[in-house]
This record gives C-alpha cells, structure tokens and sequence, in this order.
DNA sequence: TCTGGGGTCCTAGACCTT
DNA sequence: TCTGAAGGTCTAGGACCC
C-alpha cells in the first residue's frame, strides 16, 4: 500500500433526491423519495430530510410511505442524473487520468497518477477545490474520502457525509478500524455479517485478531483471506480507469404475479429482445444466455445455456431464453422475468465465419430494433411524478401527480422561485413532457477557483480521522 | 401494499479431458 | 487397459454493491 493518503473517493450527498431538490424549489429542505411507484416499488435515494423519518435506500416504497406520508414521490429521472454525472466526472478526469467509476455518483481518483497531488497537504487542497467546482458546476454537494487505499478512501467519505472531506492519515488506519463493526468493510452484507457475529466477531478489530485461518474456515478461501486483509487495513487494489463489462441484462417485476404461462413466455422473448438491444448499444456479444425467474414465493432460480459461438441475434437470444424457461416451473406465479448474456465478446460467430472468407463482417440488421420499438398510443399519455413539462401557457413546470383524468403542475424551474401549482386534464393539448433544465444555467458556471494558498498543510489535521465519531453505520447513500 | 434493477464475484458440484 | 488425480468448463445459487 501507498504511504501517502492519494486515493480519493467521491460520494454525491444523496445524489437522486438532491437532484430532484435542485431541480424543484419547492422541495428544498422537503422530505423527497425517489423510487419505483408501483406496488412493489422500492426506495432508490431519500433526502436527508427523508431519511429523518427513517426512510432509507432500498426499503420497500409501501414502508417508506407509512414512515414518511407527506414526503414528495418522484421517479427516478436516470436522463437528468446520467447528464450531472458526466458533468462531474468531467471533473474528476481534470484531476487525473486514472478515475474509476463505481456509479451515477460515485468514483474512486488516483491523485498520485497525474501529480494532482503527493501528500497529504495537496490532497486535502485538491480535495477541498473539487467539492468547490462540484457546487459550482452542478449546485449539488459531494463528500470526499482521502486515503492510501480505495478501501479506507470510502471508509473516509461515509465519515465525511454530508458534504465534508475526511483524510486519513497513514499510520493511524489500524487502530482507525478496529472498533468499527464488521459491516464497515466492503463484502461485509447481512449474510456475512450474522456469519461473523455468530462467531462472535462483531468489529474489524475482531476480524483482525481472529487471524486468517480462522476467517478462512468461516468463510471459505477468497472471501475469508480478503476479509482479514482489509480487516488489518491491507487493500493494494489498483484505481483502474477501464472496466470491461462481463453481462448485460434486463429484468422485470410484475405488479402482479403472471400465472398464465403463455404470458410468461410472452414476457420472456420481450426481455431477449430488450437485452438484445442493449447488446448491441454497446457493440458486444455473448455466447451464454441466463434466464432469471423469481416466483410468487419470492424463491429465485436461473438457468444458463452456453451457445456454440458469440452472438448478437435477437432469435437465437430468444430461442435459447425460450428453451431455458421450458425447464421452469412456473405454477403458482412469477413475480420477476430476466434475460441475460454473459462470456462477452466483441464479435460474433458470423463475423468468425465472414473473417474466415475474406469478408467483411455483415452489418445488423436495424430492423431488429426497429420492430419491436413500442410507440405509446396517444390514449395512454402517461405523466411520470416529477418529471419536467411544458405548457404552452405557463411555460416550464414538473408533474406533482396525476390520476382520475387529472394531472397537476406546479411552474418553477431550477433558478425560480418555488412556483404556483395548476391542474390540467391529462389529454390537455397544451401540456408536452419535456427534457429537464441545466440545475445551474451556463451562464453561472463561473471558471474554478485557484488553489486558496500553499500553507493547507497547516490545517491538515482539522478533521483528521482521530476525530472521526463512532462506527460507520449511516443509511447507505445515492443510487 | 415487503422486498427494484443492473451488475460483479465467489463457491461448489457435475462432467469432461488429459 | 484401467484408474486416479488434476484441471477446465458449465451450471446454479448466494452474497454483495450502488
């Protein structure tokens, strides 16, 4: 491991819901889920002002309402999140080459690749100047974690959160960890965790002291050798810039369990050509196919085909989807299909052969795509809660909610005041859907700030991780 | 109103080949 | 020719992460 504490991990605050706060002034400092509405809907991100209540990720929509009933419900907006994202990382790339992306909103830095910065003086600054151009950039807070490994960088940035910056200093990791409990450390789930607790190991210390034979045994090889490492604050895992994909899949779940099985299969080919798609986005193909089935007992099983070669073909996808779910029972009700492929390539079986004849490879069919694209019927104009409109009239506003031929509008827009609300039918002709609006307008984005000064290692230890409180247990955070 | 969607990694058994 | 060990691949499931 490094000396030097040049590994950064950036956390957005709560990056959905505070997407959406940017974005609809009535709902700062409100209370704001996003997630799936539907009857088996879960939370994706709550604000803080939610999480009082005690509403956090994951947690089933039906709960979150009964904990929070006058929070706002949105859907996720995944257009307006991947845009701040990208904003951000543009950000991040400035500082280095070497940034990993771990989601929508967040990312690990190597600082050290690109000389950003080489201790920890300059990694607080760059840090520090980071969060500046975030707010600056995007009006949204980011929290940053500053280590010598990716392990204890996160570690850092939940310690950090809301919008603060942690470093820790080398030489201080151990005694750091040790009372913190086991599901601090990365891979460290429900499962593992009552594993270990059943052994009596309840904090890293423990996990540490306990040796690594003794997590082998608990564990098995990979896992329990892992564990102890990081347990003793050993993490050597590289920043890599460059991740290949190894699957691409789609998966539904029903509002209500499906019992006829010729829907199910109905489903089943939807999915293989969904998948397909995605496929082909991004210019791979598979040679296995997994189905996933999750029945009305909430069990699930998969079942896996590996074909002769790679391929990108919507039938042969669908056949093979088709073949796997006839080893299903599927009596008594699904509540989930998914189609998946894996062992990627980035070419196939057909291009073996035309590469074999001196061809050049065919290109895909668009009508593949082109088919099974569903335009909605004009009856069904659907207005998703949160998202952005337009009226001919008012001008811009997002949807509150809709229902019993009614939609309601309230007009504001990132840099307003919080606006009026006006209910409309929902086949009024003068209200569209509408992309979001910029959170902050072009004109705003001011250049960066320089570095403040040269003597930040002076202030280097304000927030050192001697002053870091208690166990990290907070509500798992963002997407 | 219990439990989404899209991933990664690991383990273990069955089976096949060397 | 038979047998066993070792290793690779396929398959299924579990755990975890955001």
């Amino acid at each position: 491991m490094r000396r030097e504490p040049t590994i950064l991990h950036l956390d957005m605050d709560a990056f959905y819901a505070s997407a959406e706060q940017a974005a609809k002034p009535s709902l700062r400092g409100k209370a704001v889920v996003v997630g799936g509405l539907g009857p088996r809907g879960v939370v994706a991100t709550a604000s803080y002002e939610a999480r009082r209540f005690g509403v956090h990720s994951a947690m089933p929509m039906g709960q979150a309402r009964r904990l929070a009933p006058h929070a706002a419900y949105l859907v996720p907006r995944f257009g307006l999140y991947r845009d701040i994202s990208e904003q951000v990382m543009g950000l991040l790339r400035e500082l280095s080459p070497l940034v990993e992306p771990l989601s929508l909103d967040e990312a690990f830095v190597d600082l050290e690749a690109a000389g950003a910065a080489w201790d920890a003086a300059s990694a607080r600054t760059t840090g520090e100047r980071l969060r500046t151009d975030i707010k600056t950039l995007t009006g949204l807070t980011g929290s940053v974690g500053l280590a010598a490994s990716k392990m204890l960088a996160k570690i850092a940035s939940e310690e950090a959160k809301p919008d603060g910056l942690v470093l820790i200093r080398p030489g201080t990791e151990r005694a750091l960890l040790a009372p913190m409990p086991v599901r601090t450390l990365p891979g460290v789930g429900p499962a593992t965790g009552d594993h270990l607790r059943r052994a009596g190991i309840t904090t890293v210390g423990e996990i540490a002291e306990a040796g690594e034979d003794e997590l082998i045994r608990l564990l098995g090889k990979a896992h329990g050798s892992a564990l102890h490492a990081m347990a003793r604050a050993q993490d050597d895992r590289p920043v890599v810039a460059e991740r290949d994909t190894k699957s691409v899949s789609v998966e539904d779940t029903y509002d209500v369990d499906i019992h006829d099985r010729v829907r199910v299969r109905t489903e089943v080919q939807r999915l293989a050509d969904r998948c397909v798609q995605r496929l082909r986005a991004a210019g791979r193909s598979g040679r296995t196919v997994v189905l996933k089935v999750r029945r009305y007992d909430f069990s699930t099983l998969t079942r896996s085909e590996t074909l002769r070669g790679p391929t990108d073909d919507p039938s042969v996808v669908r056949e093979a989807a088709a073949r796997l779910l006839e080893a299903v029972d599927t009596t008594g009700g699904v509540r989930l299909l998914g189609v998946g492929v894996s062992s990627l390539a980035d070419f196939t079986q057909e291009d073996l052969f035309a590469q074999a004849a001196g061809e050049h490879p065919a290109e895909p069919e668009p009508e593949a795509e082109e088919e099974h694209e569903e335009a909605p019927a004009p009856a069904e104009r659907r207005w998703p809660a949160g998202h952005d409109v337009h009226h001919t009239a008012y001008g811009p506003g997002w949807i509150q909610g809709s229902g019993l031929g009614r939609v309601t509008v309230r007009f504001e827009t990132p840099g307003s005041l919080p606006g009026r609300v006006r209910t409309f039918r929902t086949d009024d002709a003068d209200l569209t859907l509408s992309d979001p609006l910029p959170l902050v307008p072009e004109a705003m984005r001011r250049p960066p700030p320089q570095p403040v000064a040269e003597d930040a290692a002076e202030q280097e230890d304000e927030k050192d991780p001697g002053a870091i409180p208690g166990p990290a247990a907070g509500p798992r955070d963002g997407a």
